[in-house]
DNA sequence: AGGTGAGAACGAACACTGTTCGTTACGATC
DNA sequence: GATCGTAACGAACAGTGTTCGTTCTCACCT
């Protein structure tokens, strides 16, 4: 008994009292410091010197709190003011993967969160504006920033997973390594492109292939059929 | 003591045994009819009438049971034989979306999933046969599958979340309107093209929307110049 | 000043989870 | 028929999210 005489800490001296954006912001940084796995209710309480209890006078659930966690990461989000309408939009959606990747595991949940949050929207309202920008119509414009959400959301969760196989001993070498191994040991008959095709598959860097792949979408974007008219 | 006694199981005639395919079918199963939080070792242990510790033998553990079970479900992916190179590629991703939408939660767990499996090769494999009928390089074939996987496995999650909302007594209308709602409250000063495209913003079905996403990727890609040079 | 009530904070508990351990039981081999 | 590798198993461990009932605090009112 000696060593815990647990003190009540309401007793302690002026200890910052709890809210929302506290808890939220505890939370981003134990996600961004151990990742999505140590982002327990537990965890964050006792980060904040208290019990788990006490954090649901602010938060609904586990998953309350990664909505909002989400919409606070997204704050991160940067709006450039001058360049051309892809600049824009390359600039915005940068910033938007590097807001979700930047806390491992983020991503994953912000592919669930209704993009009905303060800060989502305000991703949207910018990049309707650069969109509309290039001349398109209002629905090609309100589409479009639907399906450059979704390619946001899923290329920082991409990220965020090769992230985490990297953290977790496995060197980039080795995994690009062990994919080609898998691609040479498939059989040739069932497989002949992708046995032949491996070095090609396999080139370039996560964010060269990504750059690409937003290019191939605004280009699409710009090129399509109004939507509703004949596709 | 008059409940239990608990006659070994063993002596239970005739008992199927144990195999990772069984295994798999069963977590499936268990999926498709109870969802992911359903998805637990000692449920698909109840279902094969044994404990969760029997399965390990077979599965090394539950992610490895998520991957094996990626795998199985994309073995219903369909490949057509004629139509242009679009209507392939078409009908092998939506099969691809259904195969991952019907088992509620996959789609998430595939987007972690390396596609070094053999049915996810497969797809692949198609894909890019399909894509190199439009006459691009295998350099554009190879990163556009990449693409197109990544749009499939983040459409299936998003439609997945949607499902599982709609599964909580969230109808469909209840859901669109609540957005409308949350858009409609927004400062039209801040957010001045979501306040007033907000019907534009919403409007049109998930398939719609999916296709016209797809469509546009496909016009993305044939149109985009070589990865690598100068973009 | 003294009392009071709303609500924040809390400890303990519940019903679970994935996974491991040591032991039992079985089926093919010698 | 004895043996032995290994599949199958029950029990346990260290956690999880969440809830319950209680304690404490502090701004307000008499």
């Amino acid at each position: 008994m000696t060593e815990s005489t647990p003190v009540s800490r309401r007793a302690r001296p002026a200890k910052a009292p709890l809210s929302r954006e506290t808890i939220v912001a505890v939370g981003l940084r134990v996600l961004e410091s151990e990742g999505m796995s140590a982002l327990t209710m537990r965890r964050v309480a006792r980060e904040l010197d208290t019990g788990a209890a006490s954090l649901y006078v602010y938060v609904d659930n586990r998953d309350d709190l990664l909505v909002a966690m989400v919409d606070s990461a997204l704050a991160a989000v940067v709006y450039p003011t001058s360049g051309t309408w892809q600049e824009k939009v390359i600039a915005i959606v940068e910033s938007q993967v590097a807001a979700l990747t930047r806390h491992r595991g983020l991503a994953v949940a912000s592919m669930g969160a209704i993009p009905a949050s303060p800060n989502a929207s305000l991703v949207g309202e910018h990049l309707v504006a650069a969109l509309l920008e290039s001349g398109v119509d209002k629905l090609t414009a309100a589409w479009g920033v639907d399906l450059i959400g979704l390619w946001a959301s899923a290329t920082a969760a991409e990220q965020t997973i090769y992230d985490e196989r990297a953290a977790n001993g496995l060197v980039e070498v080795d995994y690009l390594q062990r994919i080609d191994e898998f691609y040479g040991s498939l059989d040739p008959a069932v497989y002949p492109l992708i046995h032949s095709m491996r070095e090609v598959m396999l080139g370039g860097s996560g964010d060269e292939r990504a750059a690409w792949g937003l290019n191939v979408i605004l280009n699409g974007i710009v090129a399509a059929p109004v939507p509703g008219d004949a596709i």
